[in-house]
DNA sequence: CAGTCCATGTAAGAAGTTACATGATTCT
DNA sequence: AGAATCATGTAACTTCTTACATGGACTG
């Protein structure tokens, strides 16, 4: 995932290791952060990938190894943000895909994104099931918390699923 | 994370790596969820540490290695669920010490949420600048994407803020 | 009697973190 | 002059997953 990130913030512009993390923190840091143990290593193997490349400069009297996505790296980049978007249960990797979706076409981003609430709805769906059980074979009142994470998840599946159809909206709603 | 989550399921009764995958699979996995590859050895781990005890029985004809939680098992779980929850932007793991907190003194548990209340409310409150920051400075029908990555960020802090409310409410209010 | 489920386990590898090491520059 | 920030990098470690290996029991 970090790979496709520091691809992603390279087709904006160049930047170096230090400046990927400035923009993690600034602005992907409320769903994806990554350490520079683990930043620096990436683009060492994506050179070596030959997905981006290197230039040492000296700018305003700092040394500073400057990193530019190549030709390769954009297709590469485009081939792994056009796949379907793998909901994680766990995580809010789906955020990552939407943060650049700016760089699909936009017939290709609707697509992918109906897929995906899809995808949500029917894990939706099965929580739902799952809560209406309980709720008719215990005495809730018994049990607030493994019920109340159960409300946690049905609700945060609607959420996500409403969001999408809000996103969805929009874009169908931009002039072509 | 993993070692403190059995711990939780051996709190309310022995069971086997086999049975606490299938609880994961049924109960949390929309949350957090492992594979028998970490199960066990964390199995291991935590009787060498003195956590949990196994017995070898044959049930139903079938080889079951079954595990129940030690004296010392039970206060070391205890005071790692009563330190403050460390709300991670990237995981759902605040979920699992809600899942627990069945557990937990009535009084320490409203305290809790509390405190889990007020930093996740400091992180809405830092994130809704920023986003009032982009939409002075930026015309956001250009950077949809972008833009609405904050707005869920800000709605999903809201929702915990407001699920934690209910929940705050729930306890509460019901009898001692 | 083949396929699925029950049941436990290991080895290799992925993907990160933390802590450390280094050194220049800028701010106070 | 000392602290903070800029800037890059490595080594050890953590914590998981995937894939494999094994074998008994049940099911159609």
């Amino acid at each position: 995932m970090l790979e496709y990130i520091i691809l992603g913030f390279l087709m904006r512009e160049e930047m170096s290791g230090y400046d990927l993390k400035q923009w993690m923190i600034n602005c992907t840091s409320y769903f994806f952060d990554a350490s520079f143990g683990s930043i620096y290593p990436a683009l060492k193997r994506l050179e070596k990938k030959g997905y981006i490349k290197s230039s040492e400069v000296v700018e305003s009297s700092k040394f500073k190894k400057i990193y530019s996505i190549t030709h390769m790296g954009k297709s590469h980049f485009l081939t792994w943000l056009e796949k379907p978007i793998i909901f994680s249960k766990t995580k809010q990797e789906h955020l990552v895909y939407f943060y650049f979706y700016q760089y699909l076409p936009k017939e290709r981003a609707i697509l992918n994104l109906k897929t995906f609430i899809i995808e949500v709805e029917s894990l939706l769906n099965q929580l739902s099931k799952e809560k209406s059980d309980v709720e008719e074979s215990y005495n809730v009142n018994q049990y607030t918390f493994l019920y109340s994470t159960m409300v946690y998840g049905v609700n945060y599946y609607q959420f996500i699923i409403n969001w999408c159809n809000d996103l969805l909206k929009q874009i169908e709603g931009e002039k072509v």
